[in-house]
DNA sequence: ATCAGAGCGGAACGATCCGTTCCAGTGGTA
DNA sequence: TACCACTGGAACGGATCGTTCCGCTCTGAT
């Protein structure tokens, strides 16, 4: 028996131990919603909230830049997750709608975005990301053959209305999960199949929305 | 005759006081890009886009507060503007929309948000953003009346509405306005009486709105 | 022809902010 | 008891940015 209890699940872990493996989700979910509100928040910041100093987050990530690529590949994953989710539903609208909405409360696309220029991505996002958009594609293929998505949205339009919805911000997080389902749905009304005059104007180009990504 | 020819109506001046005037309105103009683009901008940034010294924006502006300030207030009577252009239209859906499609363009809505909370604003800022929101309400009255607009919007929720449009940008303007016109078309198409479902969630509280501001 | 000064460009200053490093203290663990 | 992983937070160095200041130019009045 090399080890007591060095279980590699956390949860039950005591002493000193235990606290370094609380402190590792303990920094990452403080880290998201303090990059959350101000996507410029020094780093101070996110130490002082956790209640931790400021090796506990330097001792886990080389530097900011990295902390920040992490977090932001969770949101990615978390983007994915929920696709596949969706992709498990058997009602195609039902799917995309309720992939929106999940992803819309989940505010995987405000750290997407406002992250987006302020790292490096590695290559394993890029592939992330590139199945990402296919997964979306897919949603939006078959909310298409359900009848009930009209046919001049495409997937670029996607990202504009993620967009568009975290851009909706209040200061209590309730309130603006709530506002943001609201005018999700009224997206979703116009984007249902009821003989609209048609969008105007060509939609997005998947190069007017990686942008931000360049370096 | 006292002077020669400095008549006070910009455009037909000559020489030093011409540059000057020509200044003026350069300066605030470059300022309104530079700002648009990034609205934490160092000041520098916009002398330099303007292909001016540093002098000449400290010759008009005591401070860079005061140049948000102007800027916004712009802004804002930019909206009045609109709002009472809108007014004089005859149909109620139709003053309504093209309200909302010409605050769009003019890219009004971007920098109120994103430079609340730089300057803390003029009495006679407070009172046009009252009567800001008093002729928006009429709007919105007049668009019920018509039966068009579906009645679970209220006229709070055309700030966020707005936001969420302003929040649609690619590098390209022309691009963007053309985006955000498509986004707001969704919008609009959702938003108009057919007999959907209702919206969920109670619309946005004025406090809710105005929290940007405090100062 | 002369000159006062309005207007200007841009260097320099001083304050602030922030990422990162460093060191001393603490308490589990062997 | 001795070690050392882990931590809190002060200190550092670089960058940024608002503002001031100085010297120049060229206008427009005398």
């Amino acid at each position: 028996m090399p080890e007591r209890a060095p279980a590699t699940s956390p949860g039950g872990l005591s002493g000193r131990r235990g606290q370094a493996a609380r402190n590792d989700t303990l920094i990452l979910d403080t880290a998201r919603d303090v990059f959350l509100e101000d996507p410029k928040a020094p780093i101070a910041a996110v130490a002082e909230r956790a209640g931790v100093g400021i090796s506990a987050l330097y001792r886990r990530y080389p530097s900011k830049e990295d902390l920040l690529r992490q977090l932001c590949h969770d949101g990615l994953r978390r983007f994915l997750a929920e696709a596949e989710a969706a992709a498990a539903e058997p009602d195609g609208w039902r799917a995309f709608t309720g992939f929106l909405e999940r992803v819309v409360d989940a505010d995987v696309h405000s750290l997407t975005v406002h992250l987006a220029g302020t790292f490096t991505p590695t290559a394993e996002m890029r592939q992330d990301a590139v199945r990402a958009r296919a997964m979306t594609g897919d949603l939006v293929g078959r909310a298409h053959r359900s009848g009930r998505l009209r046919r001049d949205v495409v997937v670029d339009d996607i990202d504009l209305v993620l967009e568009g919805c975290a851009a909706v911000r209040v200061p209590d997080p309730r309130r603006t999960r709530q506002l943001r389902r609201r005018y999700l749905a009224l997206l979703l009304a116009g984007a249902s199949e009821k003989g609209h005059d048609s969008l105007p104007g060509p939609p997005p180009h998947a190069d007017e929305l990686n942008w931000r990504w360049r370096r």
